[in-house]
DNA sequence: GAACTCTGTGGGAACGTTACCACGGCGAAA
DNA sequence: TTTCGCCGTGGTAACGTTCCCACAGAGTTC
């Protein structure tokens, strides 16, 4: 029986108990062939008895692998985030492997500390979400790593795993314009984000296959918080406003901001204005109307990185970029204003 | 300097390097006393050169202390539980010490999984938001652990940290009378649930407190959903009802949802009905009012937890049992329709 | 000047595992 | 009968630390 109080078993004292040498004890925990049938039998009986269970520090010392990965996303408060990292946790305990989880607050600074604990913890590779742009080596993580994310993207020849931004804008405006919403408003995050920039050029792509002329299209833009989503709705309703009314937003606390800012004019959602969001964050689920938005794969992502990273520890050197798809969540926020369908919008001005 | 592809520095790398033994370099980096200052500069030296870090694994294996704690809650992705993480990751990495985050579901088979990769990894203690209900022997977890969570309350006699459920009904019942609702209807979660009779008792201390005869409370009961609390509300609004109309929902997300259920039938919130809810989930913040409710201290849950456990390593064998204050967050779903104050609605974002 | 303490240093054992080599016994091939 | 190969097993050397003991030399005390 386990020593509560005393020190744990080792493999000596399975093998001494076992009546066998460690080396097979090893062997049969490694599930080695060439083990009797005798010998496998008393000491699985010893494991059970002395409650073993293997060093991995030991191990790991030993055979040059930790059984341990990192992460290190911006916040797991975030619950984009939050589901990353539960993806990668799941995963990794398929495989038998505990995951660090840390938050870097896009600090460049925490970043770096938490780079420094991974690697005195030996862990077999790691996950990160990039705030740094100052990688200059990148070999110089000293481990495996996998990039997550839109910061990604700075880092050209590196693997890395992200939501496909390009696929999820085409998802969005072809449900608009099949709810009769052909030019919607668009509501972007800050200049300074690389995802704005490719949110942009997909919606431009869009504009062109569809022939339609970018240039209608209002424009606002926003800080990415529910606040800045509220006041830039309120601008975006002052405007003169052609077409169908409904709006595009690049980020779903702004969209719900957005749905505060229309309640605050007077107007309802969706049956003066409709709002589709892009996220898919929990909070979405609970407004009213219920936010319809995009939603991005963080799970996904997160599993996937695991599988990436674990085929490059075991030895494929690759610099692919990898883009996983999102998916339509839909919900109350989007009218249905197509010929074909009965007209649910108020009259417009 | 660092070899890309070859192996890390040792300890012993550094000593050859520095001119010296390797005992001296664990000498100089444990920070030690009796160190020549010119042995004590090349070692630095060396160390910077080689970008020497110490391998925790074989830290561990020497020392028995493997810089590593666990937690286990039942899932990353809920709000509250990611906010007792971070804050047990942030206090760790104070003490350098890192985080083993495992999510259970409420599973106990999945948690005993974890617990196990939790003894492999030789984690120096566990935070545990305990499942299972048959740990007939604590002792035989094999590490210091501290439980969390109002699961917790099942274990008499065991170190935990939880919120303090009958301060924070105190808080909201005092906030309600403040503001004119002397005898609040209740939405309760559970009959199943530990912390639906902690509240329960907490609101009866209040109403013998006050004078007030608790039978005269309306309640209502659901499931910890919104769609529950929806539904809950209908019911609660198709009662005849006296007193103030507000509503104390033991539950965010069920108040959330009557929120909704408020606005179906056609009234107002605050101004028909008042609704003070009860977690402190972020998505309150983003409904329309926002939420008023009482905010569990997820984050300091988990610095405390951390304190704890890693007192309880260092020697201390405790059976505390902590409560942690809950604080009240106003935003708009409270109106104040007491006599010394004109009815007003507060904005709320 | 001998015996002592104090300071700075080096050497080796141990932590628990795995990888490798060695060896006895046995059956098959020569 | 000898030789070879295979099977099952045991012994031992690492892996990179820390801890303890030993020891040389300088300073202090008698």
């Amino acid at each position: 029986m386990n020593n509560t109080t005393g020190r744990r078993a080792t493999i000596i004292d399975v093998a001494k108990r076992a009546g066998v040498s460690k080396s097979t004890v090893a062997r049969v925990l490694g599930g080695s062939a060439n083990i009797s049938e005798e010998a496998r039998d008393r000491v699985l009986k010893a494991v059970a008895a002395t409650g073993y269970e293997p060093n991995q520090l030991a191990v790991g010392m030993r055979s040059g692998r930790s059984g341990l990965l990192g992460i290190v996303i911006p916040d797991i408060t975030n619950p984009f985030w939050a589901e990353v990292a539960r993806g990668a946790q799941d995963r990794a305990a398929k495989d038998d492997i505990s995951l660090l989880i840390f938050s870097s607050d896009w600090d460049a600074h925490k970043e770096a500390t938490h780079l420094r604990a991974l690697r005195r913890a030996r862990v077999d590779g790691a996950i990160i979400n990039p705030v740094a742009d100052n990688f200059d080596d990148l070999d110089r993580f000293g481990m495996p790593f996998v990039f997550i994310g839109s910061s990604a993207e700075r880092f050209p020849d590196t693997l890395s795993v992200g939501s496909d931004i390009a696929q999820a804008v085409r998802l969005g405006m072809d449900i608009l314009v099949e709810r009769g919403h052909p030019a919607p408003a668009l509501m972007l995050g800050p200049r300074s984000r690389l995802a704005r920039a490719r949110f942009l050029r997909a919606v431009h792509e869009h504009c062109v296959a569809r022939d339609v002329d970018p240039e209608v299209l209002l424009v606002e833009e926003s800080d990415y918080t529910v606040e800045g989503g509220r006041s830039a709705m309120a601008r975006l309703l002052a405007k003169p406003w052609r077409g169908n009314r409904a709006v595009f937003v690049a980020n779903d606390l702004m969209a719900l901001g957005a749905m505060i800012a229309v309640r605050e004019a007077g107007l309802r959602c969706p049956e003066d204005i409709s709002i589709l969001g892009f996220d898919g964050i929990p909070a979405g689920a609970f407004s009213w109307p219920g936010l319809t938005t995009i939603e991005k794969p963080g799970r996904q992502i997160g599993i996937r990185a695991v599988e990436c990273l674990i085929d490059q520890i075991a030895g494929g050197r690759q610099r692919e970029r990898i883009y996983l798809p999102c998916r339509l969540v839909e919900r109350g926020s989007l009218a249905d204003v197509s010929a074909s369908a009965p007209v649910r919008v108020a009259a417009g001005r």
